[in-house]
DNA sequence: ATCCAGTTTATAATAATTCTAAAGTAAAAC
DNA sequence: GTTTTACTTTAGAATTATTATAAACTGGAT
């Protein structure tokens, strides 16, 4: 993904594209493998990567932002914190609690046989698989 | 389950039976069906239910020595609190995102036919599915 | 160049949880 | 039964992650 796509990217989804956003997009999503991370992860690797400092609450704001736009997906993992994907399709996971890493499983990669009907009134709306690791 | 069993409960896993804990206890184990909770509402119910009021720490102490205990699980739910489970068998859960609610699967009502390999190194520990629903 | 809505930022506020240390209590030791 | 001990409860302080606030800043339209 080139710059001039980040620029497009954020336009598109009505994001201006501030300095910030721009390098924090640039960050996020000129990469070939999906990146989980959560706000204090994303902000050291910032302070390394990037000359330039970032608030945290702008990178509370960008990452919220960029979920609202479709761009982040949030992943529910044990723990405090949130985690973040830049994976944004339907996707599960394995979780190595050793060293708090996600990693994704395609969606193909799991085929459900059974699964029980929604309760009364419901819908099933989506099936998330988490696949927890030991050594 | 009788109040003999909640103290048998208590003392085979090592935790003395006081007034707190063995209320509490009888509150979250004389139900038949699993019951789900986060800290918060169980205080809240706590505080209906009986006419002692229990310190807010005395609940989060008895939570998880119940859970160090094996006598809770807990289940990973979006948003900011802790869910707590008096099932504390292997299994699955819908959870209905309109009330916040979570609805046991049996892990028998679940077949997974196919899952990919762990990573290297690794083994796979348990799975989770988590069906969200929608109306 | 001017303006304005949207954005960033430092800081304060909030929410959930954990820590602290003093007072209380169950159960062991006498 | 009294004393002793370790464990537990408790109120309140501290911590952690996150969100809110409001003043300064800026991208992009006019
Ligand atoms: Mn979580
Ligand atoms: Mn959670
Ligand atoms: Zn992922
Ligand atoms: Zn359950």
């Amino acid at each position: 993904m080139k710059k001039i796509d980040i620029l497009k990217k954020l336009r598109t989804s009505g994001l201006r594209p501030t300095k910030q956003r721009v390098e924090i997009a640039k960050f996020l999503f000129e990469r070939d493998k999906t990146f989980h991370f959560t706000v204090e992860s994303l902000n050291k690797l910032l302070e390394k990567k990037t000359s330039n400092k970032f608030a945290l609450a702008t990178i509370y704001n960008t990452v919220h932002a960029f979920k609202s736009a479709g761009h982040l997906s949030e992943v529910e993992v044990r723990g405090k914190k949130t985690y973040f994907d830049t994976n944004v399709s339907n996707h599960h996971h394995f979780y190595d609690s050793e060293n708090s890493e996600l990693i994704d499983i395609d969606s193909n990669d799991v085929v459900i046989q059974k699964i029980p009907k929604a309760p009364n009134g419901k819908k099933i709306k989506n099936i998330e698989v988490f696949i927890n690791l030991k050594n």
